[in-house]
DNA sequence: GTCTATATACAGATAGAC
DNA sequence: GTCTATCTGTATATAGAC
């Protein structure tokens, strides 16, 4: 895990943009070896092909993922608020690694699917003993589901208007009132 | 609203098909054409371009919506059970067409983001008097939006397992049991 | 109303210079 | 390690015959 080349990193977090502000559609390597300020050959030097692009999106995910279920296990507030608050699109890295994972799923990436089910599971298994029964897990994670679709959907304007503020804290308070064990 | 041709509603199934099962990437309007059993030529005389292709999509899941809203106002176990229990994919009509629509709206249709954003309006709307505050409402919401996402992620099976049977009854009084008025 | 043939554009990927 | 130039495939759309 030794500091890879600064453009490595430069060319995923453009990727990444892209993935997230154009959809699947408009992240295309030209368009990411230009918004990084290099060019398609250089890019195409530290990733091979398209795959080798989303596979670095994937890793990234499941880095920032590991790493998050290890804080939400220690959240003062408890595991399903820390859950259900961190649903809510803040731009931080792991929402952004989330998102554009999500696009690279909707075009058709199966390791794209695949880590996200697994992340998913990473969280249900952390949430499981925090919860009273298996319908309420499923109702931490459907919420979180929906918060999160409501963000991916198109750049978080579009469709629902997501509950923040006093109505997030009004949303957890009723689930962790109907799931307590 | 006199009958469209035939060859209309075949190259829109065949499209919506096209949405669903291979995604945006998948849905071309050569494999449309080919799916319907008609020439590039023939598609390209019902629909001049893609996005009146995307324009049949969105107006015909507008029509559905309309309809079922009526139905669920009627329902007899009640507004709210009836749409998280129509939540979940049962690859009726409407649920192709909102899942058709989605991926138009994940490849950067507007037209098809702002009609699913008008959609979900309609129903919270129906909801609201069925919940006894916005917080109860936005859990609703929420849980139906994670059911549709798990199964639009993947064709149904990625990522989540998405509660079913005697699953689905229990997360169904669940929150029933959290919103009532 | 449906077809074939073709124009245009752009994405992904290769080759090889510097 | 980064570049330019180029090949190949495929998607949208047009033109015009039948």
């Amino acid at each position: 895990m030794s500091r890879p080349p600064l453009a490595y990193e430069k060319v995923l977090d453009a990727f990444e943009a892209l993935l997230i502000d154009e959809g699947p559609r408009g992240a295309t390597m030209d368009a990411a070896a230009r918004a990084a300020g290099v060019s398609k050959g250089g890019l195409l030097y530290h990733f091979a092909s398209k795959d080798a692009l989303a596979a670095g999106i994937v890793e990234r995910l499941r880095t920032l993922v590991d790493a998050d279920v290890e804080l939400m296990a220690a959240s003062p507030e408890g595991p399903v608020a820390y859950f259900l608050r961190s649903s809510i699109m803040q731009n931080d890295p792991i929402d952004r690694a989330i998102l554009a994972t999500s696009r690279l799923a909707q075009d058709g990436s199966t390791s794209a699917s695949e880590a996200l089910r697994d992340v998913r599971n990473k969280w249900a298994d952390a949430l499981r003993p925090h919860t009273k029964d298996a319908a309420s897990l499923d109702l931490v994670m459907l919420v979180s589901d929906g918060l999160y679709f409501n963000n991916a959907l198109d750049g978080g304007s579009i469709p629902g208007p997501v509950p923040r503020g006093a109505a997030l804290d009004a949303l957890i308070a009723l689930v962790e009132g109907a799931i307590r064990r």
